[in-house]
DNA sequence: GCTTGATCCTCTAGTGACTAGAGGATGCAG
DNA sequence: CTGCATCCTCTAGTCACTAGAGGATCAAGC
């Protein structure tokens, strides 16, 4: 079983340092084994684990997501029930950012469009911006637009 | 000229009194009067100036492009270039996330529509999160997608 | 006048998922 | 042996708020 430096675990996911010692912290990673050194020493269980983890990040799980899904790839003898219902939520959540940034595309095209070669005192952006009634469709915060 | 309480402020924008006060901390609106009890008094500039930030935040502009436009239209007088182009990079930001969201949207209805109904050793869920050599196409880190 | 509940004040700390930096120890190559 | 890279811990910063403590004041109803 080869042994990894936390540097070369790193280059091996693309996942930075910093964040691999900050997956330890919260929990998502186990406290590796040290060294005599005191330097973190991984095996390729933890590779895998870490790509996991990249990839679920990628697709947008949030980190407790992530914790269940973890979970249920460490007991596979439970029901998948669990990660079904995750992956849909976690589509869910896309698809209604999309719809809500396609909402945001199309005032801001419009605004962009308006766009004027003037002063400010005419300027159909600051103007647009200033008053909501121009808008054509009601678009909400974009609060929920973190991924 | 009315005068509004930070409450009925809040109320005529539909933005929190925490988020006024805040907004003031980081110098978006103006410190305003105070009544003799301590309490602030706002006009109706103070309210349009809110609104502008209000619609400028649902459109997804950052605090600091929001700075920038409210210095410009305090000065009308000045050139509308930047407000054009601070638009055009919004919706260029707008557009990437889109693109993103909707790689990964593709993504998430491979891993849904694989969903098994038995236990998480054969689940295809967790298998398709766990090898990221199963994905049709490169997806980045949803960083960037933050709003 | 008294109580109750809403509103207001300041200040501090928490959110999520990292990122950056201080300040120092160790390892390795030339 | 002299750099420079890598590693360690710990703290604080990012963004745009949000929540709560702990208290003062106000308006309405009895």
């Amino acid at each position: 079983m080869p042994i990894l430096s936390i540097g070369a675990l790193a280059k091996a996911t693309d996942v930075k340092v910093t964040t691999i010692r900050f997956y330890e912290q919260i929990g998502l990673l186990p406290e590796p084994l040290r060294a005599s050194n005191d330097r973190r020493v991984y095996d390729e269980r933890t590779l895998s684990r870490l790509a996991f983890i990249k990839h679920a990040r990628q697709l947008g799980f949030a980190v407790d997501a992530i914790r269940t899904l973890l979970q249920l790839s460490d007991h596979p003898e439970q029901s998948c029930e669990q990660a079904n219902l995750l992956a849909a939520e976690q589509l869910a959540a896309v698809d209604s950012k999309i719809a809500r940034l396609e909402a945001l595309r199309g005032e801001l095209q419009r605004v962009v469009s308006a766009a004027c070669q003037g002063r400010v005192s005419d300027c159909r952006v600051i103007e647009v911006l200033s008053d909501h009634s121009h808008c054509a469709a009601e678009h909400d915060a974009p609060s929920a637009l973190a991924s």
